[in-house]
DNA sequence: CTGAGTAAGTTCAACAAACGAACTCACTCG
DNA sequence: CGAGTGAGTTCGTTTGTTGAACTTACTCAG
């Protein structure tokens, strides 16, 4: 009995959780985006026992949002490297993030923040919708066939 | 060896993670969102097996983004309903949907859109930046302590 | 030329979680 | 009294996770 699979779900969340619906692939995603690339990093940063993270680097490779790059022949070294598609797939870790500093911590702030490294000022995600600028109206979204 | 944990990792996108990071808890969320209520509803909506939406709406209701709410009592029964915290985490799904409908379709779009059931106009989700309005330019983005 | 070191994995045994079918429980309704 | 219903629980089987140990293909110091 295989985990059941959504990447062929006609709906975009169920083929994204598909993808990023276990407890290691945000994760090293997010270790991407800080600049891992190596599979040492990658088991340092997170404490990812190894045959998990060859697992899930292989699907992010094949899911085409990391690359796999030789950085040297002899011994063969690679690097992991985030592609377009990886870097658009900071819009979802921001809006966890967002979600988490707003609802999984109790009365104080996390102890991080995000910053803009020109301006040096803070940078708090926000979901909108595009046509409006204005943040989402639960109630009154439907879903429709295009 | 259980699952490994991130619930008191000190990373919004970690405590995020472990919340959501299973292959039916979005799509429970998901469900919820379109009105979906009762256990067998997720039932017939999803395929999920049953012991599974079980322990998936507990951990929803005890991390509190579900209700469950007796509408009738002999014979007991129940509604799950979202809180204010469950209805807060639209924008995640919203950020996946976005991202799933970009990257996880070949060419084409969806077969499905979010439209505002009052103007009727298409809802697209784009994540920016609270502060400046614009979308996050992830390059420029530095996480510090707080 | 040997032995230590390193990056990037693979292998393995123990355990946990997911799967799907069948079963239970507390009723109501005809 | 028997069928039906909503909300689960139980169970045997299969799949996935964990962490430790091992492997491969080299380089470099002595």
């Amino acid at each position: 009995m295989r985990r059941t699979r959504f990447d062929d779900w006609p709906c975009p969340i169920a083929r994204t959780t598909d993808l990023i619906g276990d407890w290691w692939t945000p994760l090293v995603m997010r270790e991407a985006f800080l600049g891992r690339k190596r599979f040492d990093e990658f088991i340092d940063a997170l404490g990812i026992p190894r045959a998990v993270l060859t697992d899930r680097l292989d699907r992010l490779v094949t899911e085409g949002l990391l690359r796999k790059v030789t950085y040297e022949e002899r011994p063969p070294r690679f690097e992991y490297k985030l592609t377009e598609k990886g870097l658009a797939f900071y819009d979802v870790l921001a809006a966890m993030w967002r979600w988490g500093a707003d609802w999984q911590w109790g009365d104080e702030a996390p102890p991080i923040k995000l910053v803009d490294r020109d301006t040096g000022k803070e940078v708090v995600p926000a979901v909108v919708d595009e046509n409006t600028g204005q943040r989402i109206d639960v109630r009154r979204l439907r879903v429709r066939p295009r």
